[in-house]
DNA sequence: GACATATATAGCGAAAACGCTATATTGTGA
DNA sequence: TCACAATATAGCGTTTTCGCTATATATGTC
């Protein structure tokens, strides 16, 4: 019975989000959502070398976010609990909204270039 | 018509995830939910200095999340989409999925001390 | 034991985030 | 014009990210 309950939920929440707010590990995560991949399949999935790849996974490690199972020579990496799992799906109801045209955000990239 | 078009999802998202990766950040956003706010009312709500309370709103709006208006030596900062919107429900969602106990995620804190 | 495979870890330099203190800017009213 | 209120900005030191290269570790195979 860990005591968590003093910590608010905005603490966690923004810990989750930071982790998660990083390209190539939302891709990572992304991916994991059809079940464990070893760290191999996921570095040629995403496209990655293989340290940078290692260390993403790590680094959600460390937060919770994925939990991993070895088997031999390799690390079958997969989401850590129903939270994650939640939060993806909410992720994609948000993705819907905005490729639907539903909602929109203008110009989160304001620095590109039109006609270059 | 700004062509955002060729950069993908994952960037957009991970760039707006990051900026909410904060407790203090995430607190005024949802504040801000309710309706646009002055830096003094926000300030005094979450409990932060000016010059942060500034910066984390600076830093916001630099990201395309929040926007503001002025009036005299007022300044209204207010959310600046419909996507950031919907994202708050999103939360909110995975906030009640979380105090309801429908989903847990195990130890974020890790680091958090029993009985001392 | 030699070697290949799969993955982790160390170390490093550049960049960004963070919180703080001090100061500047701008509008308002006496 | 002077002073005040509301807010922004600058500058700084510390910490964290980030991507990279190089190296270590552990397991399986011959």
């Amino acid at each position: 019975m860990t005591e968590v309950s003093h910590i608010s939920f905005f603490e966690v929440a923004s810990k989750v989000l930071k982790a998660l707010g990083h390209p190539e590990r939302l891709r990572i995560i992304e991916y994991l959502q059809t079940g464990e991949q070893t760290v191999g399949n996921i570095q040629r999935e995403i496209g990655l070398s293989q340290p940078i790849t290692s260390q993403h996974l790590r680094y959600m490690q460390r937060r919770n976010i994925l939990t991993y199972r070895r088997e031999g020579t390799k690390y079958y990496y997969f989401l850590a609990s129903d939270f994650i799992r939640k939060l993806l799906d909410c992720m994609r109801s948000c993705r819907l909204s905005l490729e639907s045209g539903e909602t929109q955000l203008l110009d989160i990239f304001p620095e590109t270039k039109r006609s270059e």
